[in-house]
DNA sequence: AAATTAAATCACTTGAGTTGAGTTATTTCT
DNA sequence: AGAAATAACTCAACTCAAGTGATTTAATTT
């Protein structure tokens, strides 16, 4: 089974009948339930403007499922003391795979957020036909080996570098992935699985899973920087990713910094990414006819050649923090991605002050923080993809054309 | 009657019952005639993933209330010819009011968009006292003398300058409304009209009006660049508009496009509308100790001042649509506002070749097209507002404080 | 030990969408 | 011209799922 990409449905919501109803409902008390923490059925009616009967029946229905589990009671205080619902974490496992040039990265995750098992596979060749074997094999191993109850699979989700939809402009230069143009990734990769398939980008998908089970978790509006080969914006709006209109969005790479700056792949010249990536570091570092070694190891010897590389980025980051502010006013940004706790704390560090912006004001939450899932940040956002379409309440929308580009998106 | 800004609603999806999924199922019926044009029953079934018989029974409700009219039967093929549903323009008139420093706008508008009756008011003074009798006074008259059938009120929509919510950029320089700091604008005129009232600034406001009747009808993904005094930002995003976590999202004034450029009111140095706004085109004339005038006669003229100013206009904005390309990724960027349309249109000339973006491919709509509401743009967007709530479907949100800023927000 | 409070459930009611059969208005075929 | 086919619409019965009100249960307070 094919997953939609989550994204852009398409034209027209379409209407609820007791099924949908049924089905947004269950979202509703899985999401009340996530975003609150273990709580009792009437509490749930509370927060979900849902009878305690109606959140007693599907609390049942997910119970018996084994979505939720009761957690004894909690002394509160007068009345019968509440009994507890919490997720339960051994309902069922989801795989994230992340597939760069080189290598893979596999994640076996419960529906807690907690890593089970983890796999890392060199694999020099990406092309389908290696990678393919390399995936089947990788899934059935974590299962063995995962650590505790193993449930049922819930899905794969799957992060490579794309374009998924239309041709953008991240389908040029050194982050695309060989052997991969023109294939449906999810179709193939669901054909060769027998699983439901979700694709994603990375950065995304790194915002799903801070979303779900990092620091995000209770941020329903952020954006996150995610430092991979290039540079990505993940883009989280009310609760759910935001793609745009053609799945595009967050194309913060390639925004000109530096007028007539260093030559881009994409064609214009000065793009972020050429300044403030990995990418340009490791360029940094060719040039001078070094090899990057541990950036972990850098850091803590404080490289001239990293620090300088650092001072750089934050330099040109910083604006682009507050330009993120001014155009989508998040509760917060988030910075994550493949580069070491350290190095992204550094980082975060050198862009201070910021510039002001509209999120220059009393607030409870730093303006820009740093994720949580570390340098796992877009295999456990891949794990938690198949997770957001039964754990979220959403619109729902008929698929139809989009209007406004020449091809239908969305099929 | 105060009615929530339909923005940021804040915490948690709730969960549906009958009754809010009629309400939903009414509102997915209506957006579907109106996107769709005029259609019959079964095609709303289509349309709408709902059975024949529930459309049928919703459709008779609405037509029992004036908001659906049938305009007799098509002729198709085989088969029994369909009854046409159209919206009803009788159905009732919304009042669009935009107050500025030193004028206020007008109009009232039936269920279709048309403009019914509009009214120029001087009022040099803006503050609640003198403001208020205008607005009361003034709607009564429009109600008098619109054209046709003035159906029941359906609401008000306000435009005035911000801040609503916390504290902005905006809420600072020659854009501000004096005697309003510190009250609650839609609280303070519901009181006095006794209706329901939106308030929303001319951006967003201008955008709701261009999606429910101008130019993005069926454009469910668009950002709209209004000139008023300064430069504004209206997003919309599956249809309706984004408003980020704090109500200051499209800040994109103050966006700095001139390192260490013009001192801005904000703090800041260069930003956009010190160059690209209409405030930054008076400036002009005010420093060349001329007044401005009738801007479409200095255009036909050719006016050098007004040519220089929409050169460098042009060459600030190109860049910025690129980069609300790259962001957002919109099915379109239209530009609005108080500009007369062969200015906006001049500006939009003066543009090409737009950078390249993700935008930057085969297309089926303009990258940057002009909005066709004219001057009236924030007038009729207002107007627009109170439609939003009852033609739109939406995923309905509990009200609750957004974590991240100290400020419980959603009143 | 009795009263109070609040959670959870049982049994019944209600709202609204679905189902399947039946009616009506056209076009197309004979 | 008349019969058959097709599609829109509607009627009546059914079903799903949420709401309502009474009841049970388990704690705290008096």
């Amino acid at each position: 089974m094919v997953r939609k990409r989550n994204g852009r449905a398409g034209g027209l919501a379409i209407g609820n009948n007791p099924g949908r109803s049924r089905s947004h409902n269950r979202r509703v008390v899985l999401e009340a339930i996530r975003l609150h923490g273990p709580a009792g059925r009437a509490e749930i009616a509370r927060l979900s403007h849902l009878t305690a009967q109606a959140v007693s029946n599907i609390a049942g229905e997910l119970i018996e499922e084994g979505l939720l589990i009761e957690q004894g009671r909690l002394r509160t205080g007068r009345g019968q003391p509440p009994v507890q619902l919490a997720v339960n974490p051994d309902g069922g496992t989801t795989v994230g795979v992340e597939i760069a040039a080189d290598h893979i990265v596999m994640v076996l995750v419960d529906l807690a957020g907690n890593k089970r098992a983890e796999r890392f596979i060199a694999a020099p060749n990406a092309d389908p036909a290696h990678t393919l074997p390399l995936l089947t094999d990788g899934i059935a191993e974590l299962r063995q080996n995962g650590t505790g109850t193993v449930g049922r699979s819930l899905g794969i989700g799957v992060v490579m570098p794309g374009p998924f939809e239309i041709e953008g402009l991240s389908s040029v230069g050194p982050t695309t992935l060989p052997g991969w143009a023109g294939i449906d990734a999810a179709s193939v990769i669901a054909e060769a699985t027998g699983e439901a398939v979700t694709v994603e980008n990375d950065a995304t998908a790194a915002a799903v899973g801070e979303r779900l089970h990092g620091v995000a978790r209770d941020v329903r509006d952020f954006c996150l920087v995610y430092f991979g080969v290039g540079l990505g914006l993940g883009i989280v709006v009310d609760g759910r990713p935001y793609r745009g209109a053609f799945g595009n969005a967050g194309e913060v790479g390639h925004l000109t910094v530096v007028p007539n700056g260093k030559p881009c792949f994409c064609g214009n010249r000065g793009c972020l990414e050429r300044y403030a990536s990995l990418y340009a570091l490791q360029e940094r570092f060719r040039e001078s006819g070094r090899a990057l070694t541990d950036l972990s190891d850098l850091h803590r010897t404080g490289d001239p050649l990293l620090l300088d590389w650092l001072d750089e980025a934050a330099r040109h980051l910083a604006p682009m923090v507050a330009l993120l502010e001014n155009l989508f006013d998040p509760q917060t940004v988030i910075f994550a991605g493949t580069l070491p706790d350290v190095v992204i704390d550094a980082l975060i560090d050198r862009m201070t002050p910021l510039p002001l912006s509209v999120a220059s004001r009393r607030r409870a939450m730093a303006r820009v923080m740093r994720g949580e899932s570390g340098q796992y940040a877009a295999a456990l956002g891949a794990a938690a993809l198949p997770l957001l379409e039964t754990l979220t309440p959403k619109l729902d929308m008929a698929p139809v054309a989009v209007k406004g580009d020449a091809h239908a998106v969305g099929s």
